[in-house]
DNA sequence: GCCCTAGAGTTGACGCGTCAACTCTCTCGA
DNA sequence: TCGAGAGAGTTGACGCGTCAACTCTAGGGC
């Protein structure tokens, strides 16, 4: 690949309509997604993903530090939002340390009810707004550029992220 | 197209497969604009959207709702952003009504000199990371994809937005 | 002239996300 | 045995974004 030196230049009107489309088409399917989850579950983007994986945690309950690494968050993410979960009733300690502090963490009974049935709902909501709307070579297409993407920003992302949802 | 009822199904590997790196994908590259514009200007990609649009704005000045309009954000969120850009000394009433209200809004030669380079900047990381990955095929299909996407969605949404980052 | 309401703009509370600084605990070596 | 570090987890400050409630202002009808 030729790198171009093309920065300075100012973008055709071709091309930007190209970007703004396809910017618009994102954040519109992200804010559907999102509305999808809080309407029908009551529940965010981020606590969905932190329901699904520790739903699908062996004994649904991890350690901070392994939640962490499995969602790709933060340490501080993750316990600001576990904070946050355990205030509204989806999530409890299962052990604790010496000043409060949380060394394992699983479901409640509400967490487990609320995690079921967004994960069916999402998988519908990815089929009704995404995979359906794609032809099978726009989804050749789309699975080889994420694929570039993906690779040429970081490689090795593909083998641990696993944010379930975004 | 046949409405298929699959909304109770869960999804095949491969169908979770292509949603995940597209998402995945999708991320880094926010992340990667979002950190250029950042390391090279200084600024984040909301402080951006304001800037190009009162730098293309007639005389570089706006009234807060034409910013609204233009940007299609929230009224309250322009103004929590606008309080956050003054303090930074990007941006300046032009005029006040009683309370401090903004009445204008105007870029301070600061923000004048950030406009510009950002943009010079912001267009060769367009260029960089998502043109340049493209091949013209490739680009027809996400081009027909993210019509397909918006039109579903809210097809009145070219009409007016603005939101020149992301 | 006076009130009344619609619109413009702001504020506060809260959730999400990052960064840097902190505390606690456990292990390992002298 | 003690103490230095490393790793786990938390906290606080701050920016972004939404929602709901508030204030101010200008214009219209009477």
């Amino acid at each position: 690949m030729i790198p171009a030196m093309a920065e300075t230049r100012t973008l055709e009107p071709e091309e930007w309509e190209l970007w703004h489309t396809w910017m618009l088409a994102q954040r519109l399917l992200a804010r559907e997604f999102e509305r999808g989850l809080q309407r029908d579950c009551g529940i965010s983007k981020a606590e969905f993903s932190v329901l699904v994986t520790l739903w699908k945690a062996p004994g649904r309950e991890m350690r901070v530090g392994e939640l962490s690494e499995s969602l790709a968050w933060e340490k501080s993410r993750v316990s600001h939002q576990l904070t946050r979960m355990e205030n509204r009733g989806l999530v409890e300690p299962t052990q604790s340390g010496a000043g409060g502090r949380r060394t394992g963490i699983g479901l409640t009974a509400k967490g487990r009810e609320v995690a079921q049935s967004a994960i069916l709902e999402h998988a519908g909501n990815i089929r009704r707004y995404f995979l359906d709307s794609l032809t099978p070579e726009q989804a050749a297409v789309m699975r080889s550029w994420s694929e570039q993407v993906v690779d040429r920003i970081e490689p090795r992302s593909g083998e641990v992220a696993n944010d379930h949802v975004f």
